[in-house]
DNA sequence: GTCTATAGACGGATAGAC
DNA sequence: GTCTATCCGTCTATAGAC
């Protein structure tokens, strides 16, 4: 993750605070919801009050802004990257591939952002809302696919990207409190589930 | 848009204020998520006070109860159906077939429980089972495989479920102020989405 | 950097009149 | 069936001491 070294020396010294407070926040928003978990929540997991925790963050949003930006950068990354290269099936597969990459390592920033959406949606700050996959997905869409292409190929892209997201989260084997071994009674490593979300989003990527 | 407002002439307009409740509260849930989403806020677009929502529902969960059992109704006859039946292709084809006109028909409510799964599964009721999707999702895995399928074949048919229901949702119509022209030109009809879902899912499923 | 204390707002829910 | 009025809890955020 990110270790947020944005501030001046004096207040981040070896300063893990700042540290824990994201962690124990992304966490208790992933799984119980950002509205349903409050800051003293938090705080109190973390044996501090409140108020220090806007010593570290200027809102509430803030806290989340600081643990999504990270994430936002590289997609947005991939996408620039994904422009610069001539569409086909061999740009396609790298791309996906890197995205999966990026999908498992930011795995529980990726399941806050999958299980808050319409909390996400709903912040009409204007200012700066910590922010919109659709854009992105649509920039994903075209740069797999290429321009022009028919809707179902762009819809089968799509799904592609559906299922490699929703997959990666799902199967990932450090999902918190998961009760996995209901569905997948052996679970795959991580390269094993890499592997198989990879071939699964080519399958449908190439016809 | 603002359907409870106006509605076709020979829609039921008078007498029937639970089900406008109904439906101006699922949107909203949906749109702003369930937590952002005040009862003041859902009486005053209806010109209803709060108390009179306390004579139709005897809570706010109780109206996300009312829409939601009906689908979760839905997706447990499927899975029974499929118990009944005997593993194979053709099953699996019968059973994806059924899921997706599921999703589509009740576009909106899954559009609200995909959208708030934080918040739903932070509600512990424990009494109300609407809360639990990932017990369906395994039941309906394990029926389309069958008993003892490998990992790769699991999470394939795992990845062919989500990959239809966010994409029926997201490449739905009528899905409410979507940018889809962004990423979809040219709108597909009910019908032809249908057609490209379930191919998409049977190519998951079959290899 | 962390604390105590509190402001200020808003939420869900209920009582009882009509 | 719908209203007015209100209770009580919780929340985010801030002020200011140490």
């Amino acid at each position: 993750m990110d270790a947020a070294q944005e501030q001046p020396e004096h207040a981040t010294r070896r300063g893990d605070t700042r540290a824990r407070i994201q962690q124990v926040a992304l966490e208790l928003f992933a799984e119980h919801g950002y509205e349903r978990t409050s800051l003293r929540e938090i705080a109190e997991r973390l044996g501090v009050t409140k108020a220090a925790l806007y010593y570290h963050f200027k809102s509430k949003e803030d806290i989340v802004r600081s643990f999504t930006e990270d994430y936002f950068g590289r997609i947005d990354a991939l996408i620039a990257r994904g422009k610069e290269q001539s569409p086909g099936t061999a740009t396609a597969q790298e791309l996906l591939a890197r995205y999966i990459a990026i999908v498992m390592e930011s795995g529980e920033v990726f399941r806050f952002l999958e299980r808050n959406q319409a909390t996400i949606h709903g912040t009409e700050d204007g200012k700066h809302r910590f922010t919109q996959f659709r854009p992105r997905l649509a920039a994903l869409i075209e740069v797999i696919t290429g321009p022009g292409a028919s809707p179902r190929v762009r819809i089968r892209a799509g799904a592609a990207i559906f299922a490699v997201s929703t997959s990666c989260m799902f199967f990932s084997k450090d999902a918190p409190e998961a009760d996995l071994d209901a569905v997948l009674p052996v679970l795959p490593s991580k390269d094993e589930l890499r592997e198989i979300v990879l071939e699964l989003a080519t399958d449908l990527v190439k016809n």
